[in-house]
DNA sequence: CTTTTATTTAGAATAGTTCTAATTCCGGCT
DNA sequence: AGCCGGAATTAGAACTATTCTAAATAAAAG
């Protein structure tokens, strides 16, 4: 797979916060587009090293966080893991295998969304739901991690 | 109120696991189900003070481990927040607001959890679903903290 | 160019939780 | 009653993920 470079559109999101586009955000980001397996921090950083060998850990928190802040990118948290990192903003929910650590996306159709924000009592406005199920998957599915 | 006093039930749930009732696992658990907003592990170390001065953190963290392996108890998360502990066993969602940081319980319809199953393809084989609002409450709902 | 501001960096600091090793407690046996 | 053995508690050290700090670097603006 040829590495993936969306720096335009990574740009132009940074200036839209007033930030600017650096050589570290640019292959954060696409390590994250690249392997969308929900790579802890630690993780991203040992795959951006390979590209930019003198990034530091704090760099690599720094920029997972701008990225989170633009809305590039999702941070994911199962219990008390460490925060995974998911470029896929469609909304969706996630599978974590309690066997293998995967996560793995799980499409949400807007039907169920809408039955769900139908739960909550009148007084009570989210923003946003996070739905995380917990179990085993039989099958592996190709890109998921 | 008057404090709640389950022993027996604990007791009993703790002799299926081969676990022995303890005053401290006792005060444990009564605090939780006598306040129920939610408590850290911090904040149910300072209420079980009063009752058992000399109990000590680690032994707090022992007894709310051995309450959610016995079902007693349900540990929450929200993002890398400490971990929060719920006497509520029915399936129910949290709300959690961002203002104030407390949560609420919601209370989840069965029809809602079928059609949330209904999501996952073929081959996931989920034991457990949390769902999380994320947003504010414009009403405070007594009980709730 | 120089100034200003953003970004990166290494390492220290922090926070929540778990681990360790020693002590205490308690039930069952004599 | 007294002892044994496993379970539970305890204080404090250790650990881990993350954030903070302060200095160095880079890059835009004047």
């Amino acid at each position: 797979m040829a590495a993936t470079d969306n720096s335009e559109a990574l740009t132009q999101r940074l200036a839209d916060s007033g930030l600017r586009s650096t050589p570290q955000r640019e292959v954060v980001y696409n390590v994250l587009l690249n392997k969308r397996d929900h790579p802890t921090a630690d993780e991203v950083f040992s795959r951006v090293k390979s590209e930019l060998p003198t990034i530091s850990l704090a760099t690599v928190y720094n920029c997972l966080e701008t990225l989170v802040q633009c809305d590039l990118v999702r941070a994911v948290n199962f219990e008390r893991e460490p925060t995974r990192y998911c470029p896929n903003l469609q909304p969706h929910a996630h599978f974590h295998d309690e066997q293998t650590g995967r996560t793995h996306d799980i499409e949400l159709p807007p039907t169920v969304l809408a039955e769900l924000n139908g739960v909550l009592p009148r007084g009570f406005d989210a923003k946003s739901v996070e739905i995380t199920f917990r179990g085993k998957a039989t099958k592996t599915v190709a890109g998921s991690g």
